[in-house]
DNA sequence: TATTGTTATACTCTATAACTATA
DNA sequence: TATAGTTATAGAGTATAACAATA
């Protein structure tokens, strides 16, 4: 039988929709949103930013990024601190809470990735994270070339 | 070199964050968006439907679903139709620019997925689909098993 | 009594534009 | 003059609750 591409293109769709879905669940119950989990993961992967920072991290305008801070400092997951240097500026960084949360959810990730992919062996995982990074690759250079299109 | 498991999780999630930034580029100055797509393509794919239907299919309260159909409606690519034999309900229809939309959309996915999985071999491409299979599937069911958290 | 769809209301994410304070 | 962040305003997706018409 002819493998058909158009289905791996949904399994990966599908896969997708089901991470969100996911994600979504471990929330419940919490202030938290996929926009205030990504913006606390990308302030725990590269510690205390700047608004400014932050919004070219999410790719998002810089007056989104004032709405999630001010959610997230709200419910005490980050705070703002004066950044030194430069008076304009703040620096999120996140609370006590911030870290645990962010900590618990990269043990979350750690344990999925393993049941997920129970009883592939070696071979097969370098495999597939080779075709998965060769997908990426040319759907990266697919958007960058047709990237910048503000006419 | 131990094949690392979240790396595989990274690249699946770095996908489809990439698919979304390049479908919303091919709406760029149409009234569509991903959720209204979402609501065509179940159209296109199943023939007219009632907004009950959708609901449950989208996932989504009945109430979305009026504000996505009238938007669709007002922009001209559903109808609403009266349901023979209930008349309470409305069928939901694509009109002619809804069904030619959606078989550009469906032309488009069948380019990407070529152009994405170019130089792969059937043997290749055949266990990819698999794993991924796989992993939908273990992913799926997990959400089956924690699933109804409504507590 | 249950279902279909709508009105009413509210919250979140997102964007653009105008503005303040600082660089 | 340019940058960092905020106020003001608006559109889109989503949800719950109350309601009308129909089953």
């Amino acid at each position: 039988m002819m493998p058909n591409r158009s289905h791996v293109l949904d399994r990966l769709l599908q896969i997708a929709l089901l991470f969100q879905q996911d994600l979504a669940r471990t929330f419940e119950g919490t202030p938290l949103t996929n926009s205030r989990v990504h913006l606390l993961w990308v302030v725990h992967q590269t510690g205390p930013a700047t608004q400014a920072s932050l919004a070219a991290a999410l790719e998002v305008t810089p007056r989104n990024i004032t709405g999630l801070v001010d959610a997230l400092e709200a419910s005490g997951y980050v705070e703002r601190r004066p950044h030194p240097g430069d008076r304009r500026a703040v620096l999120v960084a996140l609370t006590q809470l911030g870290e645990q949360t962010m900590a618990a959810m990269a043990r979350d990730r750690e344990q999925l990735a393993t049941d997920l992919m129970a009883g592939m062996d070696d071979d097969r995982l370098i495999r597939l994270e080779d075709d998965l990074a060769g997908i990426a690759e040319r759907l990266q250079h697919m958007i960058d070339a047709a990237g910048p299109a503000r006419s």
